[in-house]
RNA sequence: GGGCCUGUAGCUCAACGGUUAGAGCAGAGCGCUCAUAACGCUUUGGUUGGGGGUUCAAAUCCCUCCGGGCCUACCA
């Protein structure tokens, strides 16, 4: 038995995640999360909700709330929507907790105690008709390079060219459309990245076994142009954590916070004291603290490529820089993104299905099975309903659903609700018990490695192989001529729904109940051991019932329908 | 512009220098009748994006061209 920090990247508050955030964070994270606990691990999966910047400030103010408001409501419909998907959090904090805003400001001091912050006095352009500082992108002009009138501050979207807010012509304020714009100077933290350069380096080099996406994208940031950049770590805004060194005020930085990217990870940590106060856990250090008890704990994060960056070099650079023993991430699972029907997901213009939507016309099960089982890990995936309909119908109406009933019916009309006596497990048994076996052992190595497809990809090998077996036994057959023949294929058959939901759970886990509790309300749901005995759990004269069918088939003409519905509108 | 990823059967993907490039779906044929017209077996289908090179041996390594995607540090 072993200890495993599990952690997804924390979603952004400012509305309801698509299909694509949950496939590349949240959902691979908790099958990891449920399948440890499945194998009798220890584990602490930690999620949260990340608050601050400037989009949840404009977010608030559109939907007429202080952003305070707004953001508790919103975790709270998130973590609703979490709870929809099943997503096994030991806890769902927020990167606004009280936790969060001692332990970041504790994390800065003790930078600033290792002369690893720097100040930067600079001038960025300010919208006095906002009343705030304007991040690049959120100013518009026309492009000096191309003439497209609508390049934002940071970059032109027509000709790709970088640029400057200052370079725009007839610049203007996204929020308000004002052109009365300034640069002003300001002040600000920069976290010296550039100073952890080789540490950071050497560390990436060590993690050998890590995803190419996770070590390309941060050997990139290592080495592109001069180097790792010093980044900096606050903002002029409101919504946020103030800038303190530890406890004491920070001169000169009065009315800033710091910048989401520095508070959010270590909300990861802030999340296990939230788990504390919460009543859930009592002892947060020995997850975090390698002096507490970390020291054998096993770190694995989840997340979508674009955070990688984040993840491999700004977080780890403030924990190594603080000098205290925190646990450092010991495996990033990277994934590429999910596009939805020849497109990409688009929020402004309502495409694609987001994570309430989906929850509104089907059960979490269909949703978890497709979207695990084409992950997107070595490319970038696509979502299209006609492959959603197919891989759901057949996979889990008819090759797992269809077992079930073609098993749990049959069983009942030839010997009555209740394991059935007689007869013993032959040659046939064996054979499939051995494969099996085997297969459960691929199965384990692909989930230990986190490969996501390649896991249910052997997952359902393992359905399959009970339908092919009870082909080959045939017991409709055996019972006219040899009770006793059917009695022991029905019996194994039984006990292969017992072991099949067992091992599905962490991918379907509503239905793994279902099935769990055909057999009553207490069956045995340990893990398979990997011996013949586990095809022996339910004895003759165990009840059971007759669950009702696992799963309804996709009809064509609800396809077309969501197809329709889902489509977005036109620009 | 630069960097990284990617291109394999109609579709979604495996194969990571070593038999004859494999699975699932879709298509075709056969079988079974317990089951959600479900299941099982057999089978059609590929010049591995194009071209060149290295090697006894290339989907795999190198060069080049073409297509798709992502990142490029003030959105998060």
């Amino acid at each position: 038995m072993a200890r495993h920090l599990i952690t997804s990247a924390i979603p952004y508050i400012n509305g309801i995640k698509h299909l694509g955030n949950l496939v590349g964070s949240q959902l691979p994270a908790d099958l990891y999360a449920r399948y440890l606990r499945g194998r009798g691990h220890e584990v602490l999966f930690l999620c949260a909700t990340d608050e601050h910047g400037t989009p949840a400030e404009l977010a608030a103010a559109k939907a007429g709330k202080p952003v305070r408001e707004y953001c508790a409501e919103m975790h709270a419909v998130q973590a609703d929507i979490a709870r929809g998907f099943r997503l096994s959090f030991d806890h769902f904090g927020r990167s606004s907790s009280p936790q969060n805003h001692r332990l970041t400001q504790h994390f800065a001091g003790r930078l600033a105690d290792a002369d690893l912050i720097r100040e930067v006095t600079e001038r960025q352009m300010y919208s006095p008709a906002d009343g705030r500082f304007l991040p690049d992108r959120y100013i518009e002009g026309t492009c000096p390079n191309c003439g497209f009138d609508s390049a934002r501050g940071d970059q032109c979207d027509n000709c790709t060219k970088q640029l400057d807010p200052v370079d725009l012509i007839n610049p203007h304020s996204t929020i308000s459309g004002s052109t009365d714009l300034e640069m002003r100077e300001t002040k600000h933290l920069y976290l010296r990245q550039s100073a952890m350069k080789d540490q950071l380096e050497a560390w990436i080099d060590s993690k050998t076994d890590w995803p190419v996406l996770t070590t390309s994208i941060a050997r990139k940031w290592l080495n592109d142009g001069d180097g790792l950049q010093d980044r900096g770590i606050t903002r002029d805004l409101d919504w946020g954590i103030p800038v303190r060194k530890g406890d004491a005020d920070w001169p000169g930085m009065e009315g800033k916070v710091f910048y989401v990217w520095f508070d959010a990870p270590i909300e990861y940590i802030a999340c296990a004291q939230e788990w504390v106060e919460a009543g859930k856990g009592d002892d947060w250090e020995r997850w975090w603290r390698t002096d507490k008890g970390a020291d054998d704990v096993s770190y694995t994060q989840f997340m979508g490529k674009d955070n990688v960056p984040f993840h491999t070099l700004g977080f780890p650079a403030t924990i190594i820089g603080s000098g205290e023993p925190w646990k450092l991430v010991d495996f990033i699972k990277s994934f590429n993104y999910l596009n939805y029907d020849g497109g990409q997901f688009s929020t402004s213009r309502g495409r694609g299905v987001f994570m309430d939507q989906a929850l509104d016309i089907l059960p979490a099960d269909y949703w978890r099975w497709w979207l695990l089982s084409h992950a997107p890990e070595s490319s970038d995936a696509e979502f299209t309903w006609e492959n959603f309909q197919a891989s759901v119908n057949k996979d889990l109406a008819d090759v797992l659903g269809n077992f079930v009933s073609r098993v749990t019916k049959f069983a009942r009309s030839r010997f009555g609700e209740a394991v059935p006596d007689g007869g013993a497990y032959g040659p046939q048994e064996e054979t499939l018990i051995a494969d099996l076996t085997k297969r459960i052992a691929t199965y384990q190595a692909h989930m230990d490695a986190m490969e996501v497809r390649k896991s249910a990809q052997e997952l359902r090998a393992i359905w399959v192989a009970g339908n092919e077996y009870l082909q080959t036994a045939a017991p409709w057959a055996a019972f006219k001529s040899d009770p006793d023949r059917a009695a022991a294929i029905v019996r194994l058959s039984l006990n292969l729904i017992r072991v099949y939901a067992i091992l599905s759970a962490p991918f379907i886990p509503d239905t793994a109940d279902t099935m769990l509790n055909a057999f009553g309300s207490a069956p045995d749901r340990r893990w398979p051991r990997g011996t013949p005995d586990d095809f022996t759990v339910l004895q003759p004269g165990d009840a059971f019932s007759v669950p009702e069918n696992l799963f309804a088939k996709i009809e064509d003409s609800q396809r077309a329908d969501w197809q329709e519905r889902f489509a977005g509108t036109r620009i």
